[in-house]
RNA sequence: CGGGGCGUGGCGCAGUCCGGUAGCGCGCCUGCUUUGGGAGCAGGAGGUCCCCGGUUCGAAUCCGGGCGCCCCGACCA
């Protein structure tokens, strides 16, 4: 019995773990269109969760929230050569409306930069106009023909970011702001902390001058780009006539940047943290922080049992989101596999033994090796604990993420069949010289599907710089960040 | 777009070879007993068997055509 209603343990096959815990979690669902997904109350409060702190942390860094519609003529999206070349394949195209052939087909967007150019050249005339700083909410669509859910899907939700600056530094200096902020928005909310750096040109977005990105690595050890910031250069605002007028007098164009994160982070928690019982929410993101599951027997039992479960939420307050689970359909232990699998991070179970002994019982979701998952506490020490508990588990998570990360990072890698020999087998980072060639860059990726991930940040580099490429031996440009990635 | 597979109650499937009462598990509903790790018993609801056509006394089953979905190979957050 029990063994059918369990998940595919992740070491087994991981990937049917992922599309299982996904489900059995209530994140997500098929839709009747292909590619496309449900977000699920579960799925979407923790994503609610998510885009509330990073709108936040958007605002703190000076931007404004703005939205631009979804429909963009065709003829913007293949003004910049590049980009039109990169979004070609999966673009849905609409080509009539109101019962008629359109004059002028729509794309539905699969990004915003043309359509948000082309307006910002109607707003900036001089210096003093920029720089703008611009973020929107919203939803995308680029037609994929394989899907997973989360991961790739054909319309998802993000935030995109859009700035126009003066100078090519100031806008260089917003890349890499934005970059930081996802970064730091990983390790403090997802508890996942990410490698960051600099794509190669064969991976940098379509129309970018560069792309910096974050990767983090998941449990199978195949990365995921979690978060991309791309410095534009004068590619957008050249072709959408962005320019203004200098303190000088001169006339230059604008320096844009764009940069976004999607839902793609949910289905990034799930493989950060998950395991063989279900997802694993950081107590940040956790939509309900701590469940209290009542038992009980008799109908006097129910009344003395609810009543308490109710007393101690109202104690907690504001203190921690909370959920008494007094649906009575259910048995206690069919509703702590249930709220065990969506994550939840906290679980006080009280029965009428607590009751007779002023105590709850406190189950953790996760817990240290080693440490009981159970423990008896008095009513008065749960409720004072329980906001330290919830921090404590939240700093734990991104220990262990940031130790397992460290653990699968592989330095000094200096052949390639060294390289392969990782690839094919444990996974992971894998850190090389390279000589920067794309010739190297494409023999490893179709010999062995790993790609270059990033170009790594200073504080990612090895201590020692790879003195040869690893693939043809030439001596090294720099040193790069190899995976297999989602 | 090339190769493989599948369409049968909400979900997962059997039945198709060899035509004859549409079945099983889970889920759902009602009642009683239950609730400290996925409850038990009893009763019940729910089906254009993907669609169209053909063969036949009779088609989920055989024949022809169509549609849809899934899995594997080139791009992408």
């Amino acid at each position: 019995m029990a063994e059918e209603k369990g998940l595919t343990p992740r070491a087994q096959d991981f990937s049917a773990w992922y599309n299982e815990v996904v489900l059995r979690a209530e994140l997500a669902d098929y839709s009747p269109v292909r590619g496309c997904m449900v977000i699920r109350p579960w799925g979407y409060a923790i994503w609610e969760l998510m885009q509330g702190a990073l709108d936040r942390m958007i605002k703190e860094t000076g931007h404004q929230n703005a939205y631009f519609p979804l429909f963009i003529p065709l003829s913007f999206i293949e003004r910049e050569r590049e980009h039109v070349e990169g979004f070609a394949p999966e673009l849905a195209i609409v080509t009539h409306a109101g019962g008629k052939e359109l004059e002028e087909a729509l794309v539905v967007r699969p990004t915003s930069e043309t359509i948000i150019y082309a307006m910002f050249a109607k707003w900036v005339q001089s210096y003093r106009d920029l720089p703008l700083l611009y973020n929107q909410w919203g939803n995308v669509v680029r037609w994929e023909l394989r899907t997973r859910l989360f991961l790739r899907t054909t319309e998802f939700l993000w935030q995109e970011g859009h700035t126009a600056h003066a100078t090519e530094e100031e806008a260089e200096e917003e890349t890499r702001r934005m970059l930081g902020v996802y970064r730091t928005f990983m390790e403090q909310w997802l508890a996942m902390p990410p490698l960051t750096g600099l794509k190669s040109d064969s991976e940098k977005f379509a129309g970018a001058k560069r792309t910096y990105a974050c990767e983090a690595l998941m449990q199978d050890n195949r990365a995921l780009q979690a978060g991309t910031s791309h410095h534009l250069g004068q590619n957008f605002s050249r072709q959408f006539d962005l320019k203004f007028q200098t303190q000088e007098g001169r006339e230059d164009y604008a320096w844009n940047t764009s940069w976004g994160a999607t839902t793609r982070l949910v289905g990034a928690l799930v493989m950060t943290h998950g395991d063989d019982a279900g997802i694993v929410v950081p107590p940040l993101l956790a939509p309900t922080q701590v469940i209290i599951v009542p038992i009980w027997k008799t109908d006097e039992q129910r009344a003395a049992v609810l009543g308490k479960a109710q007393e101690i939420a109202k104690a907690l307050g504001t203190a921690a989101r909370v959920k008494v689970d007094d649906r009575d359909f259910l048995t206690a232990g069919s509703k702590f596999y249930e709220w065990e699998a969506k994550g939840v991070p906290l679980r006080l179970e009280i029965g009428p033994k607590d009751l007779a002994k002023q105590q709850v019982m406190l189950v953790r979701r996760i817990v240290p090796d080693g440490a009981a998952r159970k423990e008896a506490l008095s009513e008065t020490l749960a409720v004072q604990q329980i906001p330290e508990r919830l921090s404590g588990i939240q700093r734990a998570m991104l220990a262990e993420a940031t130790r397992r990360r460290e653990a699968n990072s592989h330095r000094g890698v200096r052949t390639f069949d060294q390289l392969r020999e990782i690839v094919d087998g444990v996974g992971g980072f894998i850190y090389t010289g390279w000589c920067g060639s794309s010739v190297c860059e494409t023999k490893v990726k179709e010999e062995t599907k790993a790609t270059i991930r990033v170009i790594p940040d200073a504080e990612f580099r090895s201590a020692e710089m790879p003195a040869t490429c690893v693939v043809c031996g030439e001596p090294a440009a720099t040193e790069v960040v190899w995976a297999k990635a989602y």
